[in-house]
DNA sequence: AATATGATGTAA
DNA sequence: TACATCATATTT
């Protein structure tokens, strides 16, 4: 999903768009995995069709968004931990927390599917993106299952939520021409 | 580096 | 009831 864009529209009318640039991978197998204890109302459309959205409030404050992935009745996910944002301050979409408030998502979108969707959109990468453009690293946050490199982020990115040590954060904007193309 | 914040699920 | 949590802003 790195590299794709998340587009939040009001009907016709795009209002913000940004390009994924960190996620984490959950399953059901994992201990740090909302659907790793039971299948509960809650953590449902986890285990639901994959393609969906999956939005949960984190300490009762923050909304975090998800794609649901794998196959139903398989508790899967992939958290959207970064964005980057042509013109704004890096800060104020890196972290998951932060992306929602951005993007005014709340669990209204929950189970909805994101693949047809008028107000919030993922599109297809227009940019290429391989393995040697992304650092796989551990997850953040999580108390469980901490030696699992789940965490992905574009290293040129200048927006993420955390970055390894000894990874430069870049000063070359290269995703600037990418954001506002048109679609 | 520590703490306040406070919805919701799970354990006690 | 009590505690932990896929986080962030503010204070120390």
């Amino acid at each position: 999903m790195i590299g794709c864009r998340l587009v939040r529209s009001n009907k016709n009318k795009d209002i913000l768009q940004g390009i994924i640039v960190e996620t984490e991978a959950y399953s059901q197998e994992d201990e740090a995995c909302h659907g790793f204890n039971k299948r509960t109302n809650s953590n449902e459309v986890l285990f639901g069709e994959p393609g969906n959205y999956y939005v949960y409030q984190s300490y009762g404050i923050h909304h975090c968004l998800n794609v649901v992935t794998h196959k139903i009745n398989f508790a899967s996910g992939v958290l959207i931990r970064s964005v980057f944002i042509k013109n704004e301050d890096e800060r104020i979409s890196s972290g998951p927390g932060l992306i929602t408030k951005k993007f005014l998502i709340n669990k209204s979108f929950n189970g909805l599917k994101s693949y047809d969707n008028l107000y919030l959109k993922i599109l297809k990468r227009d940019i290429k993106v391989s393995k040697e453009d992304l650092l796989q690293t551990t997850r953040i946050g999580i108390s469980k299952a901490t030696d699992l490199k789940w965490r992905w982020y574009l290293k040129s990115s200048r927006s993420i939520s955390k970055r390894e040590k000894g990874d430069k954060n870049p000063k070359k904007f290269f995703l600037d021409q990418f954001v506002s193309k048109p679609q």
